[in-house]
DNA sequence: TTAATATATGAACAGATGAACATATGTTGA
DNA sequence: TCAACATATGTTCATCTGTTCATATATTAA
């Protein structure tokens, strides 16, 4: 990066500090997995899914019952998990029991959690 | 919830797990709380601008160029970031610079870029 | 006051997304 | 084999979201 391409010429660039932000940042490639990460845990639905197989794995139709979802609903929103290896399946018979691939995700919500329940302030 | 409601009738309902599940979730406002805070990181933008200012408040100016993003767009994007109240910002003349609120965030990005670097397993 | 600069905001448009419906697949037991 | 059940998936549609363009506001200096 050449000072001239700044926008605001020299008057406002920091130019160092610049710098020394872009060695820090991540890639590219990581920023927009994380961005994936996040959007799977920002609707609703998905949150609660994964809250509810947080400690106990469930079937599909448990899914439906607790969360008052049909069937079509909770299924796609299970496929989404499963691609983004968020959650693991064990298939016993007709039922396919879900639970959460690793103890990371739970660290990450209930972090998040707490910054809510901290209030807005 | 009474027996009765279960769409798979006495076959497959795993009533006492999901009274169990139901008790330790979190209410309905927490987790669409928890959902929005998640929608704000969802996006590779604003999850570059967050981790531009993790350590270092910028201005907007700094943000387009180390961005490279037009100024509208980032505007638009911290003012998201402001009404969801993850970011301050200081004005000092024509300028405004932005950080972050707390420590919390960074908290939950590392967390999560520390799930990501573990790879897709 | 006027011009230049830094930032904010409104409107419009393209693309993404979640829910619902219909249907397909796979499993079990009769 | 067939029927019942549990789950998965394709498609459509309404809605949401991010970006861009144009413009507004605010600050500074001449």
């Amino acid at each position: 990066m050449k000072m001239e391409d700044f926008v605001c010429g020299e008057k406002c660039p920091h130019y160092k500090v610049i710098k020394d932000v872009e060695m820090k940042t991540p890639d590219e490639e990581e920023i927009l997995d994380l961005a994936d990460m996040f959007k799977i845990f920002s609707d609703s639905t998905r949150l609660r899914i994964i809250l509810a197989i947080i400690n106990t794995e469930l079937c599909v139709c448990d899914l439906c019952e607790l969360l008052n979802l049909n069937q079509s609903t909770v299924s796609h929103q299970l496929q989404i998990l499963r691609t983004s290896k968020l959650v693991k399946y064990r298939k016993e018979g007709k039922q396919v029991f879900y639970s959460l691939q690793d103890g990371h995700v739970e660290q990450i919500i209930s972090q998040a959690l707490e910054h809510i329940q901290e209030g807005g302030r």
